[in-house]
DNA sequence: ATAATATGACCACGCTTGTAGTCGTACACA
DNA sequence: TGTGTACGACTACAAGCGTGGTCATATTAT
């Protein structure tokens, strides 16, 4: 499984909430903000078609592409290597570092509690 | 500020442990599992140093390396980063996976719960 | 019907990264 | 006093990445 690089994700975030776009309208949704050219994007397609992380369906003379890897897998698998990269594996350093520097919400820490009263039992 | 490598930042936890080593002594102490030639880790070091991320004091003929961030700094930014690409800013949901990937211990989830309540007042 | 346009295939190019090799020299030991 | 060795400086080189260009062709608009 060949790494996905930045840029290569904000695609992928694009069809993981709307599977089944052509590369134009791929190049659409991305439009504000990243000014990439329509042949950019289209590199990224291709390559991220090459990695496997997405699959194609012909739609006359163009593809519509779809994800071959899960949302949730994919994001659940770079957290786990970011926390082991950076943070020797252990994810409440990397917290503490949030807290501190990003000053979580109210409301995020609130959601964390009850998290981790699920996962408690 | 450029970016730091994943190797690289191998080399910074060196140092940020026992700052003021020279090439050879980070060599050895990365020693277990990562099989670096002694010239890699150099030129990891020389590029750290190009990057602003190390300072070297000379010691006779070699250099002595020293980081020249802060461990914590660079790792807050780091997470936040990461949390900016993959979970669009927000935390809680990469916790959520941390504990679907097994990455939580119940070590961790008590330590979280600690912080947690420090957080609240 | 013809011209502009959109599409995928293939190509380009400079920067970064991983992984070292070479070279000139200073020091250490024989 | 000469010879190997350790050091930094510089060099190399392929793969990956960001960014887009070219080309042949199909489609659409006039």
């Amino acid at each position: 499984m060949t790494q996905i690089s930045a840029s290569e994700l904000e695609v992928m975030d694009v069809l993981w909430e709307r599977p089944g776009l052509a590369a134009s309208d791929v190049h659409d949704a991305l439009g504000d903000g990243r000014n990439w050219n329509v042949r950019t994007v289209k590199t990224f397609l291709s390559r991220l078609v090459e990695k496997g992380a997405l699959t194609t369906v012909e739609d006359g003379r163009r593809y519509l592409y779809f994800p071959a890897i899960k949302e949730d897998e994919y994001k659940a698998a770079a957290a786990t290597q970011f926390i082991d990269r950076v943070f020797s594996g252990r994810a409440a350093p990397l917290v503490a570092h949030l807290a501190d520097s990003r000053g979580l919400t109210r409301e995020d820490i609130a959601e964390l509690e009850k998290l981790l009263g699920e996962l408690k039992k």
